[in-house]
DNA sequence: CCCCCAATAATTTGATCAAATTCCTTGATC
DNA sequence: GATCAAGGAATTTGATCAAATTATTGGGGG
């Protein structure tokens, strides 16, 4: 009858330390601790190991050699890889993911586009970051491609930090709206279209990252 | 004055775990419990603990959602997907690597073909996959490139396994060494071409592990 | 056929041990 | 007499273990 299994502390340990690490709470640089964590989250010692072990396994957190980690700094080597990787993988699942579109999901897909607009203009970092994020993983899990999707998220991971320093800028530079274009191709069901779109939005990203890596900004 | 600082057990738990799901000891579809490793590997139960969390986040291990964790088995919507993503990002590391080659470390590449073709000869499968792993990697580590090496370490915990069905036909089969095409490559300096070898190595492994599925050996 | 109970295994905690960093003291040198 | 460096406690943090708790599964009775 009780269709919720109570969700283990490490899996909510997690969840939570990702969105810590990509949401932007954690500075890149920043060593975290197990026991800061288990006095922070209020979790045992076993499950805040495990989180990090994850993150760590998953890229999001960087050893340091001598037994302790820290958020990982974006640098131009990581970036060039990073980006690579993202080009390739994220237009495959935006166009695997064409086939599952429907009016009302796309309609949903575009709800959340509206929260990445608004947080924008608002400037509120943590917001956009979070919205832009589900606004991509939203489309991307439609895709049924599991194992795509667990490198996306490890990139995502790699790469959602710096773009921290990103919100607020492309809506004043005038830049494109590619998440409109992306929008417009769904409704279109053209899968070419929109892999393309997907495509140039984070030639976006990762060309307004690379200048402010460039500018020593981050 | 002692230059080798001591490995956790936690690592040295996961480094046998990774092994074991890589070089065939574990069956694909086979529960791993932690229990069982803690005996088996007379490890404490916080070690093996860790080792099953990264490797999970590996993808070398995946969650039943009943707690229980096993190998996955290969499917051929995974296979899409591995091989999408290692004809992707091998390539692409073979073609950074070729950067740092010299005579001598294409010689001891050559050496580590040698162990994959006598294993290959002998019929020997953890050997090969074993010494296959070592010539890919040996190669790919010379990239300097972290995080597609993340993602090919990854890609091959998800494929390697399913490799085992491989071993024997190969050879057998008269189909061309891409191996030796690969050092030929190497050793005339030519990037592109050692690209294409490592590219059709990956097809030739990708094909004969398609062909095992739908024949059911998998 | 359903429900409850026992067995099995995973989860979590807290204690204990080991390593690494920090800071302070001490001594030598300028 | 002041400053800097080296050495060594003290503190912080990580690693490991063993015991207690909780969930799941499979079997036996109603």
């Amino acid at each position: 009858m009780n269709d919720s299994r109570k969700i283990p502390t490490h899996e909510v340990t997690y969840a939570r330390l990702r969105d810590m690490i990509l949401f932007g709470v954690l500075e890149p640089g920043q060593p975290v601790t197990i026991q800061g964590l288990v006095a922070d989250l209020g979790a045992g010692m076993t499950p805040v190991r495990e989180a990090i072990r994850r993150l760590t396994a998953e890229g999001a957190l960087l050893p340091q050699g001598n037994r302790r980690v820290t958020v990982p700094q974006m640098t131009g080597a990581i970036l060039d890889q990073v980006a690579f990787a993202r080009l390739t993988v994220e237009p495959k699942l935006a166009e695997l993911a064409c086939a599952a579109l429907t009016p009302q999901v796309i309609d949903r897909l575009a709800a959340v586009d509206q929260r990445v607009n608004r947080a924008i203009a608002a400037g509120e970092i943590s917001a956009y970051l979070e919205a832009n994020h589900a606004f991509h993983f939203a489309l991307y899990d439609l895709s049924g491609a599991a194992v795509l999707l667990d490198m996306a998220r490890s990139l995502w991971l790699r790469f959602g930090p710096a773009l921290r320093v990103v919100s607020g800028r492309s809506g004043a530079l005038g830049l494109p709206d590619l998440h409109a274009e992306a929008l417009a191709a769904m409704r279109a069901g053209d899968a070419g279209a929109l892999a393309g779109a997907v495509q140039r939005d984070i030639a976006q990203g990762v060309a307004l990252v690379r200048a402010a890596l460039e500018q020593g900004a981050i």
